[in-house]
DNA sequence: CTTTGGATCGTCT
DNA sequence: GACGATCCAAAGG
């Protein structure tokens, strides 16, 4: 599990910072809900919308142990991810080896309208998360709101 | 193991 | 018209 957070607007480095635009509009409305988005023209990335309503606050999943559906998993992403670490080792992999793009964006992530949820399996939280600087951007590098569990599989590289 | 460069296009200036 | 909240293959140690 890995992730780092952005901070609507107070946040340079957040796609919300320049204000409300279509591509952005899910993560100014209600949490609980998916934000997917399209970059370097092949890649989607996916976030949590976590503010209140307006707050453009969200959390991008950067990185996830997979423990179900691997043969699926397997099959999306393709030849490239040669070991299992590698299927959601990274924010364009977890996307597509979860099979996500723009259609998702917006989706209900309590409800489960379009087939994806966040549930609760049992897993405590870890007592310990590791915490660094987020990774690619160009404003912010130093701000600690990268969080990941150490050791754990599923981890993207970090700088 | 690390470094480097290419692919590729929607979005905002 | 420039630039990404990236990934991967290839090449060098």
């Amino acid at each position: 599990m890995e992730v780092e957070a952005y901070a609507g607007a107070a946040d340079p480095a957040s796609h919300a910072f320049r204000g409300r635009t279509a591509r952005n509009a899910t993560m100014f409305g209600p949490p609980g809900h998916l934000y997917v988005y399209f970059s370097y023209g092949m890649h989607f990335c996916a976030n949590v919308v976590c503010g209140p309503d307006g707050e453009a606050s969200a959390v991008l999943l950067r990185g996830l142990t997979p423990v179900a559906g691997l043969e699926e998993m397997r099959a999306a992403r393709g030849p490239a991810a040669r070991r299992d670490r590698d299927l959601c080792s990274g924010p364009g992999k977890l996307c597509q080896a979860l099979g996500l793009d723009r259609s998702f964006d917006g989706a209900d992530l309590v409800a489960g309208d379009r087939g994806v949820a966040v549930v609760d399996d049992g897993t405590p939280p870890p007592p310990a998360p590791a915490v660094s600087g987020r990774v690619g951007l160009s404003v912010a590098t130093e701000v600690p709101w990268r969080f990941y569990v150490a050791g754990a599989v599923g981890i993207s590289r970090s700088r």
